[in-house]
DNA sequence: CCGTTATCTGCACACGTGTGCAGAGGAGTA
DNA sequence: TACTCCTCTGCACACGTGTGCAGATAACGG
């Protein structure tokens, strides 16, 4: 099978231990017997084991990601993140996803917790009480990315991007066009992110001096069929809304394709902003207005404060880290439109 | 830390072996004994250190695959085909990318030999002789996808789309619209996907009797900004084409981006036929002809035809395996128009 | 030449799990 | 009762690695 360091041992005629030492350069082996170890371990094509070597050390080196799918551009612009920064901390990553099935993401836990992983980051998941309380047993920090965790363990974080002053922003920034009429399209539904972006709709809306009107809240599904479907019913409407915002941009893609279809004129007839800035927004047509979110820092931090998180963890020091939240920020394409005229 | 069956062997007041067997139901405990265990293992929240597990069976259930980046949605969506074969076969997935890097590709061909794979799939990487001979090396079934392997070892095989017919068929749709003046676009130099498209391109050129130019093949990079910067030299072409088939569809919608900037009212000044058929291509427009991967299916083929290896290797069998092609579709939208008038 | 010290190496154990083998105990039979 | 056979359990080792400790050897000083 493989060459291990029993094997470099006998044709080197030295002990394993002594193996051991010489290849991590230890000064406790002479310089001359390291440097031919050390030699005959490349010729040999020597390669660690790095399970063996977790096991002794009680550290795998290796982050568990929990993803609902990676096929959706924001997932994987901050698995881009993620990858990178556990790279650079000589960590690896090993990804589940679950489908949206939370009997799969269920698994999905169980299964890195199995794997011993030092680490567990969980990209937008709905997660039930039940589910938290499965996370706490695992007994290795847990970083959530936008999901808001209200009732945490010790070790439960989240790094967030500000959702609420994301919608507020959106919405805003069509009130500041003159709409008056503006509709919310959801995410899945019992999302936390969906939650807050509505919130900060309501914001906007309320500082306009505008009133809140629910049958204005049309359910979409986080993906691009929910937007397309929902454009049926927001046409339904009456009076009909001059704008829209969307839960993401997946959404509103779908909305402003299934508009276009239906005729309509953009953004004349309807000013849509999205949310993400996902890479194809801006090639889609017309260009998305949208909150961009910082996905891959998003990664990028959660990778970090898992990391402090794991060292105050084995110094049994209470975390002294505090949940992150990351602004988006508002880029105005074309899909918002012009001032409207009245 | 952790509870392992040592720990439930002392509460039960056996020894570990009596634990160990009882947990996998072996018939060599009493029946009592074993569901006794079992339960106790349950109230302890046991959870089995799938590390030392493997340390001791030789095998990970972990298959590791190598990108360039997951941000590419060709990517990601094969990721997921991988992930849900590899659920099924109860494997889990390590992931590494590169950043099209060679220096990091082979490191983290090596980081995956370290963790003890049983299986590595490497994902649309320009492999050179000596990366190759490398992969060789880590003793593992080695599953490509999407690169070609002239030169390969006894358990290294493909899985891969049938370029240069998809190129075929992607330029005869151009022909067959009354098109003569055709430019491709490439991808990254270098890539054996690449020079399999446009072999299928000069193809379909032959068989219609139209010379093949030189001058027509643009350089790109398989990327949005290689379709935009392309557009420049297309332009200066002279006469100019009248069609293009891009490597991808991420150089096809940098291009039809940038055609729209410079006022070139697609599809009637300019036709354009993309690859791969990622989710975005429908959404785009003019919606993107494009010729479809089944992207989701490479991945799983790939799964199954790498444990189909491991399995021949185990039993030091000659691998009965062969290289697997799947063909695209030709899915015609609206980028490439009506037939010419001339 | 002897004692002390510095330098290096190997023994033995640990991590958590699986398994061949021996042996204890009970049941059954002659 | 004595022997055999069957059922169950534990001992001991294995996997590949890291490390505290003891001890061997050499070097050095008095």
């Amino acid at each position: 099978m493989s060459v291990s360091i029993k094997d470099i041992a006998r044709r080197a005629g030295v002990s394993h231990s002594t193996v051991s030492r010489a290849l991590s350069d230890s000064p406790l082996v002479a310089l001359e017997t390291r440097q031919r170890i050390q030699a005959l371990a490349r010729e040999m094509g020597y390669s660690p084991d790095l399970q063996a070597r977790a096991l002794v050390m009680g550290r795998t080196q290796s982050v568990g990601v929990v993803v609902t799918t990676i096929a959706d551009p924001f997932v994987a612009e901050v698995m881009q993140g993620i990858e990178d920064a556990a790279h650079s901390a000589n960590y690896s990553v090993i990804l589940a996803s679950s489908q949206a099935e939370p009997q799969r993401e269920i698994e999905a836990v169980e299964l890195l917790r199995a794997k011993r992983v030092d680490l567990v980051i969980v990209l937008s998941s709905r997660l039930g009480a039940l589910y938290l309380a499965h996370l706490e047993r695992i007994g290795v920090p847990v970083v959530l990315i936008n999901s808001h965790s209200q009732d945490r363990g010790p070790y439960t974080f989240a790094v967030t991007v500000d959702n609420r002053h994301g919608g507020y922003l959106a919405t805003r920034h069509l009130v500041g066009l003159g709409h008056r009429r503006i509709a919310y399209i959801t995410g899945q539904a019992h999302h936390s992110d969906d939650q807050e972006r509505l919130a900060g709709y309501r914001d906007a809306l309320a500082e306009a001096g505008l009133p809140f009107d629910e049958a204005l809240v049309l359910p979409g599904d986080g993906d691009v069929t929910g937007g397309q479907r929902a454009l049926g019913r927001l046409l339904a409407l009456s009076p009909r809304p001059t704008a829209v915002f969307c839960y993401n941009d997946r959404t509103a893609i779908g909305l402003i394709y299934a508009a276009k279809q239906a005729g309509l004129a953009l953004p004349r007839d309807l000013a849509v902003v999205g949310f993400d800035d996902i890479p194809f927004a801006s090639f889609i047509e017309p260009a998305l207005t949208t909150i961009a979110q910082p996905m891959a820092e998003l990664g990028r931090r959660a990778v970090e404060m898992g990391l402090a998180l794991l060292a105050e963890q084995r110094e049994d020091k209470v975390p002294a880290a505090s949940n992150v939240i990351l602004r988006g920020r508002l880029v105005v394409r074309a899909s918002s439109g012009a001032p409207l005229v009245r």
